[in-house]
DNA sequence: TTTTAAATTAGAATTATTCTAACTTTGTAG
DNA sequence: CTACAAAGTTAGAATAATTCTAATTTAAAA
C-alpha cells in the first residue's frame, strides 16, 4: 500500500533469494515497482527508467516483469482492461478500485485473509478489483 | 454460474429495458454471452457467430461487448491477462480460477456479499480472481 | 411511410506484446 | 583473477488485439 524504498543491496538479495539473476534491468524495474504508488503499466516502466537506463529495451521490460511475478516479488493487478499493471507483493494484500471517470486505480485497504478459496484448488495469487467512480469524481459530477 | 438459454424476445426486453437498441449483432452476442460457460473472448465470440451471421465484423463485437457491459448486462472478467473475457451479468455473482497450466477460466460458487468496500467509494462491479493449478493439473503433475 | 439518430461494416491504423538472433552480463569454478 | 557457460538483454521485426474511419444500413419513433 505504502510504497518502499530499498537499497540496491537490499534489491540484489530480494532477487538472490528467488534464484533470480540480480541483473541491472532486473535491479532497476523491481526498484521502480516496489517504490512506486501508481500501478505502472510496462510502457509506464520502461518510459520512467529509459533516461537512466538508455540501453533498457521493451522486450527486457516484458520478460522482467513476467520473471518477477513469476517469483512473487509483484503481483499483476488484473483491474485495467487493455493495460496489464504490476504492484509490489510485498505489501499486505489489498484490493484495487478503478475509477471509470479519472481512470486512476487506486489502493483499498481491504481485509484478505477473509478470502479463502474452496478446497482442492492451489492459489497462488489472489485479486480482488472494484470498478466505478471515486470518492473525487462524485464531487465533481452529477453522473 | 449455470448457462441460460433466453429466448429472441427476452433477449430484446434485456436490451429495451437498459435502452439499447435491440439490433441483431447484440441480441446474437448477448444470447451467446448468457448461453456460453467459457468466459469467451472477443475473437471467441466473433468466431462462434460469424457462421450464422456473416456480415458481423469485429468493431461490431467489440462495440456491442462494450454496450453490454456499460448496461451491467454482461461483465469483463479481468483474469485473463493477455485478453478481456466476458461472462453475464445476471447469474448470482462468483468468482473465477485461471489455471497457469491448462489456462481455463473456471467459475467458483464465492459468497460475494461477504466483500464489502469502503464508504465513499461507489462501486459497479466486483471481481474476485485467483491464479493458480486446478484440480484437474495437480493431478496430472508433479510441479 | 419517412426520418433521424444510432449501429454496423470492411479494412486500415494503432497499440501492446512477443519473437528472433546476435550480443552482453552474471555468477561460478578453476 | 580469468575463463566459461548459462542466462539475460537488445533492436527491431512480427504478431495479435483493439480502435478508428467514413460510408452504409437499421431500429424505432413520428
Amino acid at each position: 500500500m505504502t510504497a518502499h524504498q530499498y537499497t540496491e543491496a537490499q534489491l540484489v538479495a530480494m532477487l538472490r533469494g528467488k534464484n533470480l539473476k540480480a541483473s541491472d534491468s532486473r535491479i532497476a524495474i523491481l526498484g521502480y515497482i516496489l517504490s512506486s504508488e501508481m500501478h505502472p503499466t510496462a510502457d509506464t516502466i520502461y518510459n520512467a527508467l529509459s533516461a537512466d537506463h538508455p540501453s533498457l529495451s521493451r522486450a527486457t521490460v516484458y520478460n522482467c516483469v513476467r520473471a518477477l511475478a513469476g517469483a512473487g516479488l509483484i503481483n499483476e493487478v488484473g483491474i485495467d482492461t487493455y493495460n496489464q499493471r504490476f504492484d509490489s507483493a510485498l505489501e499486505c494484500p489489498h484490493a484495487h478500485f478503478a475509477c471509470r471517470m479519472c481512470g486512476r486505480v487506486i489502493d483499498i485497504a481491504y481485509d484478505m485473509s477473509s478470502i479463502t478459496i474452496p478446497a482442492g484448488f492451489e492459489s497462488e495469487c489472489v485479486n480482488l478489483n472494484f470498478k466505478g467512480i471515486c470518492p473525487e469524481c462524485q464531487s465533481k459530477h452529477i453522473d
